[in-house]
DNA sequence: ATGAAAGCGCTAACAT
DNA sequence: ATGTTAGCGCTTTCAT
């Protein structure tokens, strides 16, 4: 496969039973507990695979046994504080558990979405776990199981029914923050959503017109916005809002990296938070607690989604075929000086 | 290797061959375009294997050519924001240069360190990246070379001279940031520094010193303590240093993660930053500049280290035993609000 | 308790 | 241009 620097090579099963004058099998045997070998061959050949130091080729395991032990990870952008979390999740478990896992970043692009997951099978992956991905469609699906490895989503879900998936309740994150904006005094909220790449906008739309619905507001288009989860992104976002002539009493934002730039603007108007205008967001990624202002938001379980997620696939990959599980988490609201 | 569900067999390269009547051989090479092979066939093999929906098998490639295109990653922890850089990078350039990485996470722990790596050269990875590595001893890196796989270190470095490395210049940050403070009209400047456990605290403390010499202020060892990178002990430190009776000008903290927790602090007390004391930190994390009061730091290109770590690994992956390259990067002050 | 044979899927080397 | 042989390192199966 393209090494072009010939190693010294490595002790084999081979090897160390030739040193013993007995046969690789009975190594094998020896060195797995698998039993069906004498005590004191066991013992000479543990001793042998020490002085050798032998490391077993796992490589070689894996053809003969058509399994890798590794887990491949398909995530949009791993050095994003939110995902970093999930992935730790998904490491942690995998590690518990036998398995390693390939890690590879998407960028939001389909096509290198792809590319990886071709690379991926090719490594003969156990399974394969897909934190936010954009191939949420039937059809993409249909892709996914031609395959024939078992695979989860994590945070966006699919349209498929049939798909596992482990995600938080979006709408009941969204509802829950609307809910207490409004009911601690915020009657008009504006919300600046999530943009049409994120799925999760439909439902954190839908939390917040039903929290309106059940406080008998009704539901103003021309409150809602979407942008995509950047702080340049809200912070513009904001800013238009703030040169409008609506009134803004609280604005509740898609995810936390929009609530900076939503502060920020806010701020760089002379206006204070929360006594001019309430903020809140969602996610509760790192320093949430340590902004400019001390963020109110909605925390979404970022390292046990990982680890849920890790298990399902796990479970997938030993009992095989059972029907489609599907976790969603409750996130949690998390009260602080923005609001 | 303990893969319970039999899946589907996936097709081989002699599915193919039987199919169309003609030799694997001939399949392999025109399926890798090796040439030796009749434009004919070669259209032929390429149909076949695209209604088969054929996936070459990376296993039975690496086995064959001793080479897995894979390059094992172990590092602290991933999910902090910091270490997220450098993976980013890492997996970036693994990936255009036809690697992919299996990360692993160390939470510090040595034995937990080693296994990792047990289990990547059992997997029979090319190359292995070691990212704030507890393995920094001379006799550690007795025991990586044992694997005869070729590895570097990123951020700290080893103490054994014939070993690569990819570092940030942590006496060049440190001193540039202290003379900074010092020649802005702090001549007293507290250093809350990394604990023991973090190397690069030497470098540091030698810049923080350095600076101090040629603004000719001697050194006093009471204005300097070290914790460990969390916001708590940052904070606690802090709050130890307002009890005491010592005036306080400015704070260098050891990391923008500690530099959190001492502005927590300041702020608590009804104190204001930089007007009553100033603060300045290392790393520049994501969000130093949305923090309680944006953070002057010195930013570490993260990423880059990773980039360039990744390259030169490669290239010794390729090219094999040159003598060790040490690369150490420039950090640039970033000055915000905070002083 | 131990071993021999076979084969996982692939390709380098050597025929034809 | 194409095919044959052999073997990467391991384990399952079936002998002994």
């Amino acid at each position: 496969m393209g090494g072009e620097k010939p190693r010294l090579r490595t002790p084999t099963l081979k090897d160390i039973a030739r040193e013993l004058g007995i046969s690789a099998m009975a190594v094998s045997k020896a060195l797995n507990g698998k039993g069906g070998v004498g005590a004191e061959t066991l013992q000479r050949v543990k001793e042998t695979a020490e002085r050798l130091n032998y490391q077993p080729n796992a490589v070689a395991k894996s053809l003969r046994l058509s399994s890798t032990k590794t887990i491949g990870v398909v995530v949009s952008d791993s050095s994003l504080s939110f995902f970093a979390k999930v992935v730790k999740g998904i490491e942690e478990t995998a590690s518990r558990n036998g398995y390693s896992i390939i890690l590879c970043n998407t960028d939001q692009d389909c096509s290198k979405e792809k590319l990886a997951i071709q690379v991926l099978v090719n490594k003969r992956i156990d399974g394969l776990i897909l934190a936010a991905s954009m191939l949420t469609r039937k059809e993409d699906v249909a892709y996914l199981r031609s395959f024939g490895i078992p695979f989860v989503f994590l945070i966006r879900r699919s349209e498929a029914e049939e798909v596992d998936y482990v995600i938080n309740d979006n709408i009941g994150g969204a509802c829950q923050m609307v809910d207490y904006l409004v009911g601690s005094g915020s009657r008009k909220v504006h919300f600046i959503n999530l943009n049409e790449e994120i799925p999760s906008r439909k439902d954190r739309l839908s939390g917040y017109r039903k929290a309106l619905e059940e406080n008998g507001i009704s539901y103003e288009p021309s409150l809602v916005r979407s942008v995509k989860p950047t702080i340049e992104d809200g912070h513009s976002a904001m800013v238009e809002l703030l040169d409008g002539k609506e009134e803004i009493q609280a604005v509740f934002c898609g995810c936390d990296v929009i609530g900076i730039g939503v502060m920020e603007a806010i701020l760089e108007r002379g206006l204070r938070i929360p006594q001019d205008i309430r903020v809140a967001a969602y996610d509760d990624i790192d320093f949430a607690a340590y902004l400019r202002v001390p963020l109110t938001t909605v925390r979404q379980p970022k390292f046990t989604i990982g680890c849920k997620g890790t298990e399902l696939l796990i479970e997938k990959i030993r009992v095989g075929g059972q029907e489609a599980k599907h976790l969603v988490l409750q996130p949690e609201l998390v009260i602080r000086m923005s609001t």
